[in-house]
DNA sequence: TTAAAAATAGAGCGATCGTTCGTTTTTTAT
DNA sequence: ATAAAAAACGAACGATCGCTCTATTTTTAA
């Protein structure tokens, strides 16, 4: 595939501006995707129409659904939110639990698409570079995508709980990995360590009314996660 | 009060099983305190039918809410669940939304507890120890119950969100005090390193299923947690 | 043992849920 | 400009929700 060639030249990133330049998961191209995933059931022909209505969707549910949970928040919750009528949301989605599972969809290639890059990486201080920053920056962008799905995973059909769960094992089963590369002969635990780390990623997008600092700070908190990880393994940075 | 007094004495302990001995919110006496603080809605008058009905209430909510999240769940299921007719759940509670309220409660007796048990130490190597072992701890005991506050904060009344919001802040500020006791002198961030302490702890309540290990190894967590603290803030252990 | 009191049962209430579908409006293509 | 096609509308449907209320059972106290 031509994808992993395209994703290497956007894979080198030092601050959260570059990134978010290369970051093509965002705007109307983010609905496009999913409207192309998502033809079968949508049935919204014209991919002018479906987009708008999705990104309505997508933006209501992610304007309602922190307030009060998936759940409480009715069709007709999301009919006066996004304009549109009864039918006119069930011309774009197939069900309501659908909006949930289209959320962990885009999550995932997101986070499979870190874990890619990162592993992509024969130096494992760049390969640590890469999937911090990655996972940090895209959890940034798509704030409130990787909220809904860390919160509202009880909300999906038991196969997408499992695979929900399994995108963060993978997370941390891959940083453990570059951790071990980084400090082969450490007798830490690196599984801890990296969960460690993937907790502290987490919290910016977990607890939003906790870090309500300007978007630039992303930066810094990226410097201080590597600074974090790197004292704990004892690594020297030259 | 006795009351601190009575927590004093249960305020040193270095294991989890010694914690667990001094730890009184749990079992037939939970319920009762339970009990005690909800009189005014709870329609059975006589402890003993309330306790064993809470008990049972509260037990399936812990496990049917996991799965599923707790608007979802009905109070059909619950009655299910309970053996309980829909008559006998209501002599019980005053709303379904009465028990998440009930659960904010009790959890933010606990988190109160701990802060203060933490601050009343004068030395902030115990202190630290206190606060890291107590809520780790507690929250190991009640897993049930902290997990719950954390995914169903959006379930409470705006007023019950705010406090259980508060409930963390409060955590991660005393823990910040005690690491800037501890290190007068440093320019790390004591937040960002709280924080981390505070995620670190949480990860094993919020996501029982990556910690699926025997119960006694929550006393080398807190250990790990400890150092890692430590570590982080260029503390030598003595 | 028995009558009053307390607790439990479960059918039933109005409200609201997710979803459907016949109709109307908008868009497209000639 | 007009007819065919596509999209949007919104009333209506059956199911299920949280909750109530009266009848029944269990417990309590004499």
């Amino acid at each position: 595939m031509s994808s992993s060639a395209l994703q290497l030249q956007h894979s080198n990133y030092n601050t959260f501006i570059e990134f978010e330049n290369g970051f093509e998961y965002q705007g109307e191209r983010l609905y496009s995707i999913i409207f192309e995933r998502n033809k079968e059931t949508i049935k919204v022909n014209k991919e002018k129409f479906a987009v708008r209505n999705l990104q309505k969707i997508f933006n209501a549910t992610f304007s309602i659904s922190p307030k009060i949970g998936f759940q409480a928040m009715s069709l007709r919750d999301l009919s006066a939110e996004t304009g549109l009528s009864m039918g006119g949301l069930y011309s774009s989605i197939a069900s309501k639990e659908a909006i949930a599972i289209m959320v962990k969809d885009v999550v995932a290639i997101v986070c499979d698409e870190i874990v890619e890059n990162s592993m992509a990486k024969d130096d494992p201080v760049e390969a640590l570079q890469t999937i911090v920053r990655g996972y940090l920056y895209s959890s940034t962008i798509m704030q409130s995508w990787f909220n809904f799905l860390y919160f509202e995973t009880k909300s999906l059909p038991d196969l997408e709980q499992e695979a929900s769960k399994n995108l963060e094992l993978e997370q941390v089963t891959a940083m453990a990995k570059i951790l071990r590369n980084l400090k082969p002969d450490s007798d830490l635990d690196m599984e801890f360590v990296a969960t460690m780390a993937v907790s502290l990623i987490q919290e910016r997008y977990v607890k939003p009314w906790k870090h309500h600092q300007p978007k630039t700070t992303v930066d810094q908190y990226a410097v201080d996660c590597l600074a974090l990880i790197y004292k704990t393994i004892d690594y020297q940075i030259d």
